[in-house]
DNA sequence: TGTACATCAGTGAACGCGCGTTCACTGATGTAC
DNA sequence: TGTACATCAGTGAACGCGCGTTCACTGATGTAC
């Protein structure tokens, strides 16, 4: 049952694209090997011809997932263009959609309790995907001011405590609640040194 | 090898605090009711005497991990004590000994990512936890306003994510960094509406 | 271009292991008289 | 207060189950000539 070059590199295509939306809609010790398999109609012996292991899938799957979220949101731009875009981004994190979705959302957001207690290979990619989230929240350049730096971190932790918070509990108003206050914060937040820059696309 | 009522009572409650404390070191789903009871000397088969399940196990550690941290951080007072209270939990919540003891921390920061695939019961101690949290972050009167409760929201979402974040990356430099920017965030948006309240403890 | 053979993607069963839960059993505790 | 018996906290083995990983096997693909 051999199949050609271009067969099992769409395969493996497959089982990273499937992996990385189950383990962001359920978490990843809930989800098999064999459940990835099994989504793709694929037994799970023919895993290990594409992956060392489960946890090289997970990391692979983390990245994956940071660089589908960055894509979404375009590559960066200068200027007035850039401030769009963060904004942008703030109400496309924080919104109902995102927060009802993690299957397509941040993997941060989506992964990062469970980071904590996975192996150095898994926080590694999880560590690059929340260096990608932060130059997405802002833009970093090397002259950055502490306060610069200081705000972009403060964007990243409240939007992502605000999805993890409105994912977890049973409060419907309260995950309302957070999602709002927080879009709120962080526009007000991310104009006040950017104040040439239309808001509110 | 029946033991008295006092010596049971002291067992739940040993178990109460093992698993309270297991589950926010290292998650829920990696931390078996084997672990829990070896970690008291124990074995399995007398978890049953006290505990109906695991799950049931899991909603009371999270209440029992909610209320040690709300009694650590003391009662609701009125006025200028309130405002110390409140700056002293924001310092102490994104601490480097809070970040690197999650045993003896927050269950929200511990496991909010996980919770959000838990069982009903899970997720409802868990915004319980959430709820206690928002009131020590704040105090929640009745009469509060639109922008006092979106504070606490914002509060509770930014230093809820700080930790996490702190805990996930593998980044010292971002796991500090992101600690100190969200602890001069919140201590001066807490600080706005508090002008006659002393800061810095 | 055609043929013979090596490669290897995917199968399906098996490996050892740990999980949550159940259960017959033990013997000290609690209770009824 | 003393005795007989019921209760039940904790033991330790077993239950069925799913896990990650391995492996002999298959047959189509890729390659050497």
């Amino acid at each position: 049952m051999r199949r050609s070059r271009e067969e099992a590199a769409e395969t493996r295509r497959n089982i990273l694209e499937t992996a990385s939306r189950l383990f962001r809609a359920r978490g990843i010790a809930p989800v098999s090997v064999a459940d990835v398999m099994a989504a793709l109609g694929l037994t799970v012996g023919g895993f290990y011809r594409h992956f060392a292991s489960k946890e090289a899938l997970v990391a692979e799957a983390i990245e994956a997932a940071s660089l589908e979220t960055v894509a979404r949101h375009g590559p960066t731009e200068r200027g007035a263009a850039r401030g769009r875009r963060a904004s942008a981004l703030l109400d496309a994190y924080l919104s109902h959609a995102h927060r009802d979705h993690p299957e397509h959302g941040c993997p941060v957001a989506a992964l990062c309790s469970e980071v904590a207690h996975e192996r150095p290979s898994t926080k590694e990619a999880f560590t690059r995907a929340l260096g990608r989230l932060l130059a997405i929240v802002g833009d970093g350049a090397k002259g950055e001011s502490r306060e610069a730096r200081d705000r972009r971190l403060r964007i990243a932790a409240s939007i992502v405590g605000a999805v993890v918070l409105a994912r977890a509990t049973s409060d419907a108003k309260v995950a309302d609640d957070v999602l709002d206050a927080v879009r709120r914060g962080a526009q007000r937040d991310a104009r006040r040194r950017r104040p040439a820059t239309s808001q509110r696309t």
